[in-house]
DNA sequence: GCTGGCACTCCTAGTCTGTGACTGCTAAGT
DNA sequence: ACTTAGCAGTCACAGACTAGGAGTGCCAGC
C-alpha cells in the first residue's frame, strides 16, 4: 500500500506525464505541484516507486514515466471520476436526436462522434447478430414467381432476401406462413430459430417444399458468415498526433490491427459482462503488438441486456477519467435511444 | 507529339521509378533496359521530357521522377492496358459468393477485399438512397398501439420505422394501406415521393391523420440525413508501406480526407458519370492535399445504370494498369452480385 | 527525516564532412 | 546532324562528432 505522499506523488506525475507526454522529473515536479517537500525529497520517493514497479526510467538522465501498473493504481485508486461538461452531455444528445433508425447507421454514427470527442480512435461492436430476439417476419409477394422475406428482430430488420416461388402460391398462403411463423418463433432468438427444422413448419401449412427452404435460407442469412459481430471504427487520424506514436513501426502494426474487425473484437470481447466503463491498460489488453495503448470500454443495450460495445482506444497516455466519463455518457445516450427504438 | 524513343524512355522511366520509388537516372536507365543508346542520348532526351513537361527532377544532382503531365501520358496512350490474372479473378468471385445480401455488407466487403488485393486505400461510395427506385411498402401490425413501416427499393430494405397507431386500427387496415401505397408508387424514386402528398392518400382511404405521417416519416427516414451517400475505406495501413508517406505531415492530411466520408465522395463523384475504369492523378484531384496521390475509380450498377463508385487511392506512383484491371473485375463481379439481387 | 550541493550519466540537436549519384556541357567521332 | 566519351560541378545523405541540458544518485549537514 502507499502511503498519502507517495500516492500524490504518483497521481501527480502520472497526471503531468499524461498532460506533456515528456517524462517527469523531481524538480519539475515540486515546480509545477504544491508538494511541500524538496526535490530531494520527491527523488528519494520517486526512487522506491520506482522499486516497488509503479514508475520506471526510461533511461538514466531521463525523469520517470508511469509503469503499467502505475496507471492501474491511478484509475482504480487515485483519480478523481469526472463527470462530462453539461455542453458535451448535449452536444451528444442533440446528435442522437437527429440520429437515423436504422441499427448499422445508428452504431456508425455513434462511432464516428466517439472518436471526435475524445480526440482517439473509437471503436464498437454492434449487437450479435445470433443473440437478438425475433420479433416478425414478414413473407412478401412480389411477383407470379417471386417472394422476399423479411426478418424483423428487437433491433430492427436483420436480413432480407428474395426467392423464387411456384407459380401456385398467392399473396394469401404468404402472409398465412407469416402469421404462423410470428406465433411460434416470437421471443426465441435467432441462434435458436436456426437451429428448428422451419421447412417443417411450412409443410405442415401444405405449402411447397422450397418455401421452406427460402424461409430457411432467410434466417440464415440473418447470421454474419463469419460469426464475429461486426466492428466499426473511426479516428485512426488521432493516432497520428501522439508522439508515442511517431514512429512508423508502432504506428503500422497499430493501424493493423484497427483495420481488424477481428483483433478489435477479441480486445474488447470479454468487457460486455462489465458494469458501467472500465479500462485495460497495456499489457492487460493480452497483445504484444499493443502494449504502448490503453483501451476505455463500456458496454451498451437496452432492457437491462447489454448487447455490444464501446471503445475508446488510445495511447497508455490517456486521459482516463475523462475518457471513461464520456464513453459512459456516450453509451446511456445510446442505451436509451435503442430502447426508444426497439421493437416490442 | 513524342516520338518513339521519347515515348519509349518516358515510358521506361515510369515503370522503373513505379518499382523502385527512387528517382531514376540516365545509367540506371541504359543498364537495365536495352535502349540501343548511350546514357548521354538519354540525358539529352531526358532534358527535353523535362522541358517538354513530363518529368521533374527533385534536385540538380538526382535523376528524374515523371510529373502528373508524364503520368497522364503513360496512362492514357504508352501504358499496355493489363487483364487480370485467373486465379485472381476466382479469387473475387469466391468472395462474391458467399457475400451477405444486404447491400451494406455487401458494399463494405467489397471494399475491404479491393482494399487487400490493390494493397492501396480502397474505397466505394454507395448507392444514393434517393435515386434508389421504390419496390414495396410493408405496414405490418404490431400491437394495438404500435405497426412497424419497411420501405422496400429494388436494393433492399432502404428503412424501417415504428409507428404508433390509434387503437382502432387493425391490421386488415394496414395490409389494405400497403397494397394502396405499393400500386401508386412502384417504380418511384425515393426522391420523387418524399415530394409528394402521401398523408393525402392515407386520408383517402379514411384511415386516420397520425397514420398518414408515419408513412411520410418512414420514407423520409430512408433519406439519408445530409444527403450525401455512404462512403466505407479499407486498406489504411498500406499507405504506411510507401516511401512517399513515411513523412508524418504528408500521412496525417491523407488520413484526414480518407477519414472523411465527405472529402472522399467529393473526390470521386464526377467519376460515376465514366465508362470504365478512370485514373485521376496528382492535381487532377482538385484538391491541395493530396497532389501526391492518384485514384483509380470505375462505376457500378446494374440494369444499366450506375449507382455507385469504386475507387482505389494511393501514391501516383501506382501500377495503374494492374490497378485499373483489378478495379474494373472487381466492378463487374459487384455489378453481377447486384443484378442477381435486385429486387424487381 | 529532509535538504542543498555536486559529480556523473546519457539523450538530443546541431554542425560538419566525405561519399556517391547525378547532371550538363564540350569536343570529338560517325 | 546525331551520338558518345569524358569531365567538372552540384547536392542530398549518412555518419561522426560535439556542446548543452535535464535529470539522477549520493553524501554531508541541518
Amino acid at each position: 500500500m502507499l502511503d498519502q505522499r507517495k500516492a500524490f506523488i504518483l497521481a501527480t506525475v502520472v497526471y503531468e506525464y499524461v498532460a506533456t507526454a515528456e517524462p517527469v522529473g523531481s524538480v519539475a515536479l515540486t515546480q509545477k505541484y504544491n508538494l511541500g517537500v524538496s526535490s530531494a525529497t520527491v527523488r528519494n520517493e520517486m526512487a522506491e516507486l520506482e522499486a516497488a514497479g509503479y514508475l520506471v526510467q526510461p533511461h538514466t538522465s531521463a525523469g520517470r514515466v508511469p509503469s503499467d501498473a502505475g496507471y492501474r493504481t491511478y484509475v482504480d485508486q487515485l483519480m478523481r471520476p469526472e463527470t462530462l461538461p453539461i455542453d458535451e452531455q448535449r452536444h451528444i444528445r442533440d446528435e442522437f436526436r437527429e440520429a437515423s433508425r436504422k441499427l448499422e447507421e445508428v452504431i456508425e454514427d455513434t462511432t464516428r462522434l466517439l472518436g471526435q470527442l475524445a480526440k482517439n480512435v473509437a471503436f464498437t461492436v454492434a449487437p450479435a447478430r445470433d443473440s437478438q430476439t425475433f420479433r416478425h417476419a414478414q413473407l412478401i409477394w412480389l411477383s407470379e414467381r417471386t417472394g422476399l422475406a423479411i426478418i424483423v428482430t428487437s433491433l430492427g430488420v436483420a436480413a432480407q432476401r428474395q426467392f423464387e416461388h411456384g407459380a401456385q402460391i398467392e399473396a394469401d398462403d404468404l402472409t398465412r406462413l407469416s402469421n404462423v411463423l410470428n406465433a411460434r418463433l416470437g421471443g426465441k432468438t435467432l441462434r435458436a430459430i436456426v437451429a428448428l427444422d422451419l421447412a417443417d413448419i411450412v409443410r405442415e401449412q401444405g405449402l411447397p417444399e422450397e418455401l421452406g427452404h427460402a424461409v430457411e435460407a432467410a434466417f440464415q442469412s440473418a447470421l454474419r458468415s463469419d460469426g464475429a459481430p461486426l466492428v466499426s471504427s473511426s479516428g485512426a487520424q488521432h493516432l497520428l498526433d501522439q508522439p508515442e506514436f511517431q514512429d512508423l513501426r508502432k504506428l503500422r502494426s497499430i493501424l493493423r490491427i484497427i483495420e481488424e474487425q477481428k483483433s478489435l473484437y477479441e480486445l474488447v470481447a470479454d468487457s460486455m459482462a462489465s458494469e458501467g466503463p472500465a479500462v485495460k491498460i497495456g499489457h492487460e489488453l493480452g497483445s504484444d503488438e499493443i502494449t504502448e495503448c490503453s483501451i476505455v470500454t463500456v458496454p451498451y443495450g437496452f432492457g437491462g441486456e447489454m448487447v455490444g460495445v464501446l471503445a475508446i482506444l488510445g495511447p497508455r497516455r490517456m486521459p482516463y477519467a475523462r475518457l471513461m466519463a464520456l464513453a459512459a455518457g456516450t453509451a446511456e445516450s445510446l442505451n436509451r435511444h435503442l430502447a426508444d427504438a426497439e421493437i416490442r
